[in-house]
DNA sequence: GTTGTGACGACTT
DNA sequence: AAAGTCGCCACAA
């Protein structure tokens, strides 16, 4: 693995740990933040190799659909599921409830989902 | 080198 | 809404 190569993980990561804890952010979007536009699944696979000892906030990174990217019915699938609801994002038909009332940022592609 | 796969996404049918 | 298609590219075989 090339030296430039890493330090593309490295601005994924430091995306990563961006995210506000009860926020969520897309693949594309984290991309875009890190400087790599079109590279979503650089951060899928950035994230699968991420070393545990970061404890980048991994389980707010869905797809652009709002929806977990894990395999359905896996056990990181439920893992994200749960971490994502103690914090406390909401799911409606399998997608994060997205309500862009106040504070959707469409330009960041950060989500805040509805609060009440 | 080539091929298939995939924690993706934008567009078009 | 749902399914294809194409672009993207790291990685393993």
């Amino acid at each position: 693995m090339s030296v430039t190569d890493r330090k593309l993980l490295e601005r994924i990561w430091k995306a990563v740990a961006a995210i506000p804890r009860g926020e969520v952010a897309s693949y594309g979007g984290i991309a875009r933040r890190a400087g790599l536009p079109r590279r979503a699944r650089l951060v899928g696979h950035a994230l699968k190799v991420a070393p545990a000892n970061l404890k980048l906030p991994w389980h707010r990174v869905l797809n652009a659909q709002g929806r977990i990217s894990l395999p359905a019915g896996s056990r990181a699938h439920r893992m994200q599921r749960r971490l994502l609801e103690q914090e406390g994002i909401v799911f409606r038909n399998g997608r994060v409830d997205l309500a862009r009332a106040a504070g959707f940022d469409l330009d960041a592609l950060l989500w805040r989902p509805r609060r009440d």
